[in-house]
DNA sequence: GGCGTCCATGCCTTGACAGTTATATACGTT
DNA sequence: AACGTATATAACTGTCAAGGCATGGACGCC
């Protein structure tokens, strides 16, 4: 999951991957779709490979691309503890919403 | 959300989230927990609370920290598209495994 | 077989960031 | 008031990676 987390924090591949989870694509697609040179997009295409976040097919000389959404599951849970803040959050806003009558909160910043 | 990954792209930063997902702590906690100097703990501190992970109560000198996981929730609509994936990854898995009598499958990476 | 297309890779430069050391700031204690 | 504690911040350095350019390699087509 290490990888993954750094893989995804380059905006770039974020945006390779959300062309891509619309359906298969070439290279030069993606070379348009996102304005970068080509071999920018090959390079962030061989980091997410290495990651296991996509696959390529071979068709003549196109690599067609697809995601590979497995390394995600990682993502999704270590965000399981997270979530659960969401309810607790959820719930201590509602509580000061009911309370709302003073300043009894600490100082947070 | 373009920070938040990245701020979650360093392994520190997902550990000081991992301790004060469990209870808030002061800095030195976090020092000795991570085993990294002050002034690194407290730079990736400030990161956090820029990113709105984090956020801190004053008692005395110390600063007691701890998780502010709305950010969070971004990342995780993000990863909404390619969770539907799982499911028909999956779906393709059982009928690889229902098959799983001849190579009609194409040449995937 | 020569040429154009499509993509990968190597090299280079530049910018960003983590970590350390040293210092500043705030607070409590005696 | 002097000192120790707890944390933040500044300055510096090393590292790493993104992006550009140039090149290489595979393939189809004429």
């Amino acid at each position: 999951m290490v990888a993954t987390f750094e893989v995804l924090a380059e905006e770039s591949r974020r945006r390779i991957l959300d062309a891509l989870v619309e359906e298969e694509r070439g290279v030069g697609e993606l070379v348009e779709i996102l304005a970068l040179s080509q071999p920018s997009i090959s390079k962030h295409l061989k980091v997410l490979r290495d990651a296991g976040l996509v696959e390529a097919r071979i068709d003549a000389q196109r690599r067609i691309y697809r995601v590979r959404p497995d390394p995600l599951r990682e993502i999704d849970e270590w965000l399981a503890p997270y979530r659960r803040r969401w309810a607790e959050h959820l719930n201590a806003l509602e509580r000061h919403l009911e309370i709302m009558d003073g300043n009894e909160e600490e100082a947070w910043t």
